[in-house]
RNA sequence: GGGGCGUUAGCUCAGUUGGCUAGAGCGUUAGACUGGCAGUCUAAAGGUCAGGGGUUCGACUCCCCUACGCUCCA
C-alpha cells in the first residue's frame, strides 16, 4: 500500500519515461541484464569480513574478489555481477555522525556491480552501463554526465583517451568531463591493483533549476541532486611499494552502483529515504513514536538515523557479528547506540523499540536476503537486549550528571574533564551532555573535552603503531599452495617475506610456495612449528591468512632465504587441535539433536588445549541436556567413524546433502565437506582421521555471552583424561581427609554440621564470657573525680575487648574504660568513653590512648569515644591500669 | 591491544581525610489497622564489603595481583 501511494506521487514529477519500479524489481533488473551479457550472478558475500586484517566489514562490492585482483586466487568466472551488502562508518565521505542529517549517506547500503577478470574491458563496460541506464531503466539522457580520468603529472599518466573515445559513441563530448586523480583514479590501497575510473552522474533537479544552472558545473561539487550514480573502475596498473606504476598483464573491470541512489532516481524521489527501501521502516518508526515524518526537521533526522542503522545492525547480526566491546562488534554497538540515542532524544522513545522494526525490514528485504528471516528471532533478541543495556547506561550517566551539577552549584560551565569522564568512562554521549547542560543553563567546555579525547587517541595510536615493510619477492607470480591436509612436512621455497615492527619487536612474515601450515581460519588457530633452511632452524610461532595468502610468523629471517626450505608443523599441537575440531563438529551435531535445529554456530575457537563453541539458543542448558550432549558425542567417538572428506564439492550438492554452512559461504563454486557419520559440515579445518582418535569428550563450562547466544567450552583426549584423573585424585584426597572412604559426601556433611555446632558453642561461650566480664568489670568500677573508671588487662581478642567496651559505655553514661589485651603474643589497648563524657570534650579516648600506647611501644587512634591501639612490648601491659588511673585523675 | 571506571543486602545504589562495632530505598517475612481488595503503619530477617596478598594499632576505604563487568580509543 505504502509503496503504491509513493509510486503514484512519483508520476507527477517523473523524469524518466517508464512506470517506476519498486526496489525489488530494480535489483532484479540489474542482475537479469548482466545475466544476458553472460555474467555469472553470485550472491552477496557476508558483510562481516573474516580473513583480512585491514578490514572489519565489506565496504565495497570488490572486497570478496580482492584475492583475485591480487592474484592470490585463480579466476573461476571471468564475468560476474551481484549486489553486495556493504557497511561504512568512517572514511573520507562516511562519518557515522553525518548519517541521517542528509538524504543520501548510509552506514549499510547495497552496491550493484559487474566485474570482468581479465575479460572485457573499457568498451563493453561503458556500452553496457549506458544501455542499462538509458534503455532498460529509461533515464533521460540529457540528465546524465560522465567523467573520465584527466591524467596526472606526478604519476606521469596522460588522459584516459580510451574511455573518452568509447564514451563519445554514446554521449556528446560536452557532457564528458575530465576529473583529477582524487576523483577519477582508483586505488585499492597504498600498493596493488589500481587504475583510472569513469563515473556516471545524474542530475535530478527540477527543470527550472536545471535551466538556471548548468548541471555540468555541479558534477562532483557535493550537490545533493547532482550525484554520482555509477563508478566504472578500469584496473590496468599495479602500484609498487616505491610508488611507481607497472602495467598489469590481465586488466580488470570493477564497477559499483549505489542501489539506494538508483532507486531514488528511478522512483523520482529526491532523497534515498523517500524510496520504498526506507519508507516502510520510517512509517513504522513514525507509528511507534506518534510523530509524522516530515513534520519536524529534528524528528526526521532521527527517523532517518534509526531507519538506516537498523539495517546495518540486523545484517551484521545475521552475518554472525554480535555487538560487543571491541573491534567489529564495537562498531555495531556504536551504530545501535547512536540509533537509540536519537530515538531517545528526538522521538521520545525511552524503551527498547528498534527490535520492533525487524519484521518490517524482513518484509522489505527478506525475499532477496533470506538470512533476515532465518535469524529473525535472534536478531530481535540481541537488539532488544542491547537497547535495554544502553538505556541503563544513559540513566546512569544522567545520575552522574545531576550529581555533578548539584555539587558545582553556581558554576556556569561544565568542565571539559568531567564531560570527557562521562563520555570515556560511562559511555555517555557528548551531545546529550551538551543538551542537558543547555537545559540547566550551563555551557560545556568543549575544548577541554576534545583535548581529553585527543590524548586518549594518542595513547591508543602509540600503542597500536606498527610498521609493515614491503614484500621482498623471491619467486614472482607464485601461487602459494596449502598441502597440510595430507602432510605435516614438506620441502619448498620462500616466495616472499617482509618485516613487521610493533612495540619495538620485529617479526618476519614469510610465504612459502607450498606449505603444510594451516592458517588461522574458521575458529581453528594457526599451526606452529619450524622451517629449516641450510641447517638453520627458525621457529614459526603462528600462521595467518591475509587475502587468501598464507603467512608464517617467524622471529627471524633465515640467513639464506632463497635456499630450499624444510617446513615442519608441530605434530602434537596439530593432532590435539584436529581432535578438538572434529569434536566441535560432533558436538554441533549433538546440540541440534538435543536442543533443536535453531542452534546455529555464532563463533568458535579450536586450539590444542580446548575448544569453545558459541551458538544461538535462548536458555541455560540444564545439567541433563549437557549430560545428554556429552553422551551423544562420546557415542559418536566410540563408533569410530572414518573421516569422509571431499575437497571440491559444488556448493549446491553440499547443501543438498545436508551440510551445515556457516555464516553464508563466500562466492566460489566448490567447497570442502567434512563428514563423520551423520555430521556433515562445510569446513576448511583439519580433522581426526577416525573419531575414535578423539578418545573422550567433556564439557567444562556452559555460559551466556549475549542475549540468545550461549557458549560451551570442552576438552578432549589427553586433556579430558587429565581432567578425570584430577577429579579422581581430588575425591581420593577428600575420602582420606574425611575418613569415610565409602561416602565422602556424608563425611563432609557431618563435618559441616559439627563445625556449625562448634561455631555456635563458641559464640555462646564468648557471649557468656563477655557477660561475665561485663558484670565483673562494671562491679569493680572505681570512682575518680565523680566519674566511673574501669581499667583491666585481659587475655582476650582485641575485637572482643572492643565489643565489651562498647557494651560498657552503652550501659553507663559516665564511664571511662581502659582495657589492655594480651592476645596471640601481641599487646593491645582499647579505650572507650561514654558518649556524654566525650561530648563534653574533656575526656578524649584518642588523647588517652596515645599516651598509654607509649608503654607498649605502639600507636593507635580512633574517635573521641572509642579508640584502639597495638604495640610490641607485652611487658608494658602490666602498668597500664595504674598509669591509666593516674592519667584520668590528672584530667 | 592501550586507557578509565566499577564489583557493598534478593534488586538499585550511599558510604566524606583509613577509626561513628557496614547504611538507604525497593523487595521479602511477620504483626497491627481496614468489611474484602488495594494499601498504610510497625518490626524483623538478609552482607566472606568480588577473590588473594600487602601497608597499618586498625582497611569497604590506601597499594599490588587475579577474575568478572562497564566504557572510550585503536
Amino acid at each position: 500500500m505504502q509503496a503504491q501511494r509513493l509510486l503514484k506521487k512519483v508520476n507527477k514529477t517523473s523524469y524518466h519515461k517508464m512506470q517506476p519500479m519498486n526496489a525489488q524489481q530494480i535489483r532484479q533488473k540489474f542482475l537479469d541484464y548482466f545475466a544476458t551479457k553472460e555474467h555469472h550472478i553470485v550472491s552477496s558475500a557476508p558483510m562481516v569480513v573474516k580473513d583480512d586484517p585491514t578490514l572489519m566489514f565489506t565496504n565495497a562490492g570488490m572486497n570478496q574478489f580482492k584475492d583475485i585482483f591480487l592474484g592470490n586466487s585463480p579466476v573461476k568466472f571471468p564475468r560476474i555481477a551481484n549486489t553486495q551488502k556493504c557497511l561504512r562508518v568512517s572514511g573520507k565521505h562516511n562519518d557515522l555522525e553525518e548519517v541521517g542529517h542528509d538524504t543520501y549517506h548510509h552506514t549499510m547500503f547495497e552496491m550493484l556491480g559487474n566485474w570482468s577478470f581479465g575479460d572485457y574491458f573499457k568498451e563493453e563496460a561503458i556500452a553496457w552501463a549506458w544501455e542499462l541506464l538509458t534503455e532498460e531503466f529509461k533515464i533521460d539522457k540529457d540528465r546524465l554526465y560522465v567523467t573520465i580520468f584527466g591524467g596526472d603529472a606526478g604519476d606521469n599518466l596522460s588522459e584516459d583517451t580510451e574511455a573518452l573515445e568509447f564514451w563519445k559513441k554514446w554521449i556528446s563530448p560536452d557532457r564528458i568531463l575530465r576529473g583529477n586523480k582524487k576523483d577519477n583514479f582508483w586505488e585499492m590501497g597504498d600498493t596493488g591493483p589500481c587504475g583510472p575510473c569513469s563515473e556516471i552522474h545524474v542530475d535530478i533537479r527540477n527543470n527550472e533549476d536545471r535551466k538556471a544552472i548548468d548541471g555540468k558545473t555541479l558534477v562532483n561539487e557535493s550537490h545533493p541532486l547532482v550525484i554520482e550514480i555509477w563508478n566504472l573502475v578500469f584496473m590496468q596498473y599495479n602500484r609498487m611499494a616505491n610508488g611507481s606504476l607497472q602495467s598489469l598483464p590481465a586488466k580488470h573491470v570493477d564497477t559499483g552502483m549505489g542501489f539506494e541512489r538508483l532507486c531514488m532516481v528511478l522512483q523520482g524521489k529526491q532523497s534515498n529515504y523517500d524510496t520504498d527501501v526506507f519508507q516502510p521502516v520510517i512509517q513504522k518508526i513514525s507509528a511507534l513514536c506518534d510523530i509524522k515524518y516530515g513534520e519536524s526537521a529534528k524528528a526526521d533526522v532521527a527517523m532517518r538515523v534509526v531507519a538506516d542503522h537498523v539495517r546495518a545492525i540486523a545484517f551484521a547480526i545475521a552475518d554472525g557479528q554480535l555487538p560487543s566491546n571491541n573491534k567489529a562488534g564495537y562498531v555495531i554497538r556504536r551504530i545501535l547506540r547512536r540509533a537509540v540515542r536519537y530515538g531517545y532524544t528526538f522521538l521520545n522513545l525511552n524503551e527498547p523499540f528498534i527490535y520492533k522494526l525487524i519484521p518490517v525490514l524482513k518484509d522489505q528485504l527478506g525475499s532477496y536476503f533470506t538470512e533476515l528471516g532465518a535469524q529473525q528471532s535472534l536478531i530481535e533478541k540481541v537488539i532488544a537486549e542491547e537497547e535495554g543495556s544502553f538505556l541503563r547506561t544513559l540513566s546512569h550517566g544522567i545520575n552522574k550528571f545531576n550529581q555533578y551539577v548539584a555539587a558545582n552549584e553556581g558554576e556556569k560551565i561544565i568542565k571539559g574533564d568531567f564531560a570527557f569522564e562521562l563520555y570515556d568512562t560511562y559511555g555517555f554521549p557528548i551531545d546529550l551532555t551538551s543538551l542537558m547542560a543547555r537545559e540547566a543553563g550551563l555551557d560545556v567546555d568543549m575544548e577541554g573535552f576534545s583535548k581529553g579525547l585527543e590524548l586518549q587517541k594518542e595513547r591508543s595510536r602509540k600503542d597500536a603503531s606498527q610498521e609493515t615493510g614491503d614484500w621482498v619477492i623471491l619467486i614472482d607470480a607464485a601461487e602459494e599452495k596449502f598441502v597440510g591436509y595430507d602432510t605435516l612436512e614438506t620441502k619448498t621455497r620462500i616466495t616472499r617475506y617482509r618485516k613487521v615492527t610493533a612495540k619495538g619487536k620485529e617479526i618476519w612474515q614469510i610465504a612459502l610456495e607450498t606449505t603444510p601450515f594451516y592458517a588461522e581460519s574458521g575458529g581453528q588457530i594457526g599451526d606452529c612449528g619450524f622451517i629449516e633452511v641450510e641447517g638453520e632452524k627458525i621457529n614459526v610461532t603462528d600462521t595467518r591468512k591475509e587475502n587468501n595468502l598464507i603467512i608464517h610468523l617467524a622471529d627471524k629471517l633465515p640467513a639464506h632465504p632463497e635456499a630450499e626450505v624444510k617446513a615442519v608443523v608441530s605434530a602434537e599441537a596439530r593432532l590435539n587441535t584436529a581432535n578438538n575440531h572434529s569434536a566441535t563438529h560432533l558436538m554441533h551435531h549433538a546440540l541440534r539433536n538435543v536442543l533443536g535445529t535453531h542452534v546455529e554456530q555464532k563463533g568458535s575457537y579450536v586450539g590444542p588445549d580446548y575448544l569453545r563453541f558459541d551458538f544461538s539458543h535462548f536458555q541455560k542448558l540444564s545439567n541433563e541436556e549437557i549430560q545428554e550432549i556429552e553422551k551423544q558425542v562420546n557415542e559418536m567417538i566410540r563408533q569410530n567413524s572414518q573421516l569422509d572428506e571431499h575437497r571440491s564439492v559444488p556448493v549446491e550438492e553440499a547443501r543438498n546433502s545436508g551440510a551445515l554452512a556457516l555464516f553464508g559461504e563466500k562466492y566460489g563454486d566448490k567447497v570442502r565437506t567434512i563428514r563423520f557419520g551423520n555430521s556433515i559440515e562445510l569446513c576448511g579445518g583439519t580433522h581426526a582421521s577416525f573419531t575414535g582418535q578423539i578418545g573422550m569428550f567433556k564439557i567444562t563450562s556452559e555460559s551466556a555471552i549475549a542475549a540468545g547466544v550461549r557458549r560451551i567450552e570442552a576438552i578432549t583426549a589427553a586433556k579430558a583424561e587429565e581432567f578425570f584423573n584430577k577429579q579422581n585424585l581430588l575425591i581420593q584426597e577428600i575420602k582420606e581427609l574425611v575418613k569415610n572412604p565409602v561416602d565422602p559426601v556424608r563425611g563432609i556433611k557431618n563435618l559441616l554440621d559439627e563445625n556449625n555446632k562448634l561455631k555456635h558453642q563458641i559464640e555462646q561461650m564468648k557471649a557468656e564470657k563477655a557477660r561475665e566480664l561485663f558484670s565483673e568489670l562494671l562491679a569493680g568500677a572505681d570512682n575518680i573525680n565523680s566519674i566511673k573508671f574501669i581499667a583491666h588487662t585481659l587475655e582476650i581478642d582485641p575485637a572482643v575487648a572492643k565489643d565489651l567496651a562498647f557494651k560498657l559505655i552503652a550501659a553507663e553514661n559516665n564511664l571511662v574504660v581502659v582495657l589492655g589485651t594480651d592476645y596471640e603474643k601481641k599487646p593491645g589497648l582499647t579505650v572507650a568513653v561514654s558518649e556524654q563524657l566525650s561530648a563534653g570534650g574533656k575526656y578524649n579516648a584518642v588523647a588517652i590512648i596515645k599516651e598509654l600506647a607509649k608503654e607498649i611501644k605502639g600507636g593507635g587512634g580512633g574517635q573521641p569515644h572509642i579508640a584502639t591501639a597495638g604495640g610490641k612490648d607485652l611487658n608494658g601491659l602490666t602498668i597500664i591500669p595504674e598509669k591509666a588511673k593516674a592519667l584520668i585523675s590528672a584530667i
